[in-house]
DNA sequence: CGGGATCCCATATGATACTG
DNA sequence: CAGTATCATATGGGATCCCG
């Protein structure tokens, strides 16, 4: 077994543990744009309208929610520049740069191993 | 920009792009339940009962949908061994080995750092 | 043992229109 | 510009029971 499957001592870090609060990290990751977010917001900051632009298809409703979200769990910061128009700015926390790594690895395996895929 | 996003060129390897089905193949990895399933595969096949003790908290029937997408796409193998009682092996195939590698980093990551995050 | 069949709900996702 | 408000839908997920 590669990770811990035991379920009975240290639950809090096994992702497989029902209880373990990793599970709702993974669910938060594993939605159909948290990553996408992230992954755009590792060339620097970018504004909301910039964003909606490259997730292509999501609505601003969508996008706001992904955005709490990540902002709720320390991946990225909202910084809003009172001016006329409005202007505001997400961009990758340290440990929104840290989770970008293994997201960035998912999502070229994905975009490097399509053809495998009778898709 | 570390990833593809310039679209228009060639979308059919761009995750960002609204109809790659790059997008679907993301989508199918980024459930509650798919990633921990290949993971807990990874250290050799295992029968449905004993995916189901591990994927603490999933029902039978949820379990059944979740191997079987992952079949489809060619993830994983399943073995039907005709003998009473039944006797059913999953396995990852060289595809599911392939991208579980990015997905127990993914794992391996939410564990490691779950302190740094407020939960 | 390994599911299939059902019923049901929560929530993620969507399309559109509107506003500070 | 950057959202919010609404309404509508799809589907993932869950619980239970049953069957070969």
């Amino acid at each position: 077994m590669s990770t811990t499957c035991s379920s009975g001592a240290h639950d809090k870090h096994d992702v497989y543990a029902a209880q373990c609060p990793c599970r709702d990290v993974l669910d938060l990751l594993a939605n159909k744009w948290a990553a996408l977010a992230i992954g755009a917001l590792e060339g620097g900051p970018l504004r909301f309208g910039e964003l909606q632009r490259r997730l292509q298809g999501i609505s601003p409703k969508v996008l706001t929610q992904t955005l709490r979200r990540l902002e709720e769990h320390g991946f990225l910061h909202r910084e809003v520049y009172p001016a006329v128009p409005l202007h505001v700015e997400y961009s990758l926390t340290d440990l929104g740069r840290s989770v970008a790594v293994p997201l960035s690895a998912l999502r070229t395996w994905v975009e490097t191993n399509l053809d495998q895929l009778g898709v």
